[in-house]
DNA sequence: AATTGTGAACCTCTTCACAGCT
DNA sequence: AGCTGTGAAGAGGTTCACAATT
């Protein structure tokens, strides 16, 4: 199958959510101008996005909502429930225990694991704290398929070198570092610094602008 | 002056934190194939990014570690402290009060708000909770420039335009919704459902490969 | 000898523009 | 008449490859 751009799947995970929104409030069709609006993109863009999929339109009329919606969860292998362990029960973590969105979305933490003696046979969330130690065991009795990263940076790749062992394929890794893989698996970044970085240079560009 | 890709932003970023490891393990000098190493991308990307800001390196022998660092931090405008607020003090807010990577940054969150009258007037962390009501109060007071947003989607807009009311220029947004500003604000996305996604489809796309 | 800095080539993603369908 | 689906054009980002420098 041809490669589609990282930037197209993410902006397909935002048409779903859109046209969840559109169907909590009984829209019934919906054209590629309006997903783009709502999205502060062009239609082209949403068109050609859908195009690499399939034809889900109706020319003149425009896209059902709830067909088009399907359809996205289909691609985006939504429609299955993911099986997913939390490796790091510090704030980070737990924030994300609690996380209505993922469960909404079918992502299911089925295993907390962390190395601190202090945390390990504890519960939070109704889910007990497993040693690292002990990750294969429990990947394999859970079915673990995704792991959520979020221990100190220093420990992140000793983390992942542990679960790609035990089979894990995908990683959401929230640590500030490069994780290193085989070619096999993927790891999807999710750093807040980076992000909060990019509003200071944005700042300091428009002082000297002035 | 000339329009920088965001990808050129973040991976200074990325090279900012690469250099700081490397000065804690007292290394004085870097090649760009050093850093493209560990970051996973070419040496030519590691130069040609940096290209844009100056020359900071010595033909034949590389970057001094220090020296480069503190270009970066000037570039990317962390040689100040940033007066940051969090709206929404649910279970992700929470977590991003705690959380010692921003503070290491010179990101400081001064203000909290939000609009649950149970937790107004409360404290966390040493903060009081404010009444979103009140925002441009406290924005001035506490010389406010970026905010965190940490509500639920439906809110987010709404919070956004009451802050960009209040002068705010900058924001990281935590909502899983398309946020709209005026031309001269800037929004960060950090939506953690669509990383998540992307492992879905990847994982999806595999099983089908077999 | 080693490594930077950079124009040119290359590649990828986005937008245009319009034929084709409803 | 209106909107999709898409080939072609355009824009933007990445990599190559080498002259310049230490």
């Amino acid at each position: 199958m041809k490669k589609i751009s990282d930037s197209t799947i993410s902006r397909l995970s935002t048409y779903y959510r859109t046209l969840s929104r559109l169907i909590e409030q009984n829209v019934e069709t919906v054209s590629s101008d309006e997903i783009a609006e709502i999205n502060n993109i062009t239609s082209a863009q949403v068109r050609k996005d859908l195009s690499f999929f399939g034809s889900f339109g109706k020319r003149g009329l425009g896209y059902n909502t709830k067909d088009l919606r399907e359809e996205i969860a289909k691609i985006l292998g939504l429609k299955k429930q993911w099986n997913v362990a939390l490796v790091g029960v510090g704030n980070i973590g737990r924030a994300l225990i609690d996380y209505a969105e993922f469960k909404k979305q079918g992502f299911i933490i089925k295993a907390l694991f962390d190395n601190d003696p202090k945390k390990v046979n504890t519960e939070v969330g109704g889910l007990k704290i497993h040693d690292i130690e002990n990750a294969c065991n429990i990947v394999k009795k859970e079915k673990i398929e995704i792991a959520i990263i979020a221990v100190p940076a220093k420990h992140a790749q000793a983390v992942v070198d542990t679960l790609v062992q035990c089979g894990v394929k995908a990683f959401l890794n929230f640590a500030p570092v490069t994780i290193k893989v085989p070619s096999d698996v993927i790891v999807k970044n999710e750093n807040m610094s980076i992000e909060l970085e990019a509003l200071s240079y944005f700042l300091t560009q428009n002082k000297k602008g002035d």
